[in-house]
DNA sequence: CATGGGATTGACT
DNA sequence: GTCAATCCCATGC
């Protein structure tokens, strides 16, 4: 399967953020499905490109379709995907994956068994992939790191939207997307997770 | 150049 | 429920 063009992320951010839930993320023999997203834009407090264009923020501004990777808490490397024109600072966190291909490279990474404990939060799913911050800039067409349509088994899921997680500027948008009914969204589960569709796993 | 704050996670009470 | 780990970078002196 080949990888979302850029013109996938040209175009308003939150509507790529639903849009990626389904699709396939992909580096160094690993893939998982995304079941969890968010958006964030510069006219936002949250937003790293809030502040404006500075040394940690030349990418966000830049052209679309390249991965946004920064550390976090001094120990995680978060991965977003950069959306919108040049010249606008928007990208797509991506909160959490269904494990799909290369789950034993996971489990090494990871040091741990359980399925549903690789990619459950936003730094546990770079650490499964293997994704780090020299990756940062680099383009999500040519690898290598790709995105990729939904597989063809993937469900028709309800999509569950609430506040992002984790911030405190902000913090009142709708700007989180979940895939319902999948138990690898990270905690804490926004309402209707577990009860709209029943907990269920792609093979 | 010093400081402080995170888009988190896992271990522990 | 609480809390520490640990580092990049924006800000201010």
């Amino acid at each position: 399967m080949s990888a979302l063009p850029a013109d996938f992320y040209a175009r308003p951010v939150v509507e790529v953020a639903r849009a990626l839930v389904g699709c396939v993320l992909r580096h160094d023999g690993c893939a998982g499905a995304i079941v969890e997203t968010e958006a964030y834009h510069d006219s936002e407090a949250a937003c790293h490109a809030h502040v404006g264009l500075t040394a940690r923020t030349r990418i966000l501004f830049g052209p679309p379709a390249r991965a946004y990777v920064y550390r976090s808490y001094g120990i995680h490397a978060l991965f977003n995907a950069v959306c919108e024109d040049e010249g606008v600072g928007a990208a797509v966190l991506i909160r959490a994956l269904e494990p799909l291909e290369g789950l034993d490279g996971m489990r090494a990474r990871r040091g741990l068994e359980r399925r549903e404990d690789l990619c459950s939060g936003p730094g546990k799913l770079t650490q499964a992939l293997g994704i780090e911050l020299e990756l940062n800039g680099s383009d999500l067409v040519r690898g290598p790191i790709s995105i990729e349509p939904p597989r063809a088994d993937w469900p028709p899921s309800e999509l569950i939207e609430g506040p992002r997680i984790g911030i405190t500027k902000a913090a009142e948008l709708p700007w989180r997307f979940c895939a319902a009914g999948f138990r690898s969204v990270s905690k804490p589960w926004p309402p209707g997770l577990r009860d709209t569709v029943a907990p269920r796993a792609l093979s």
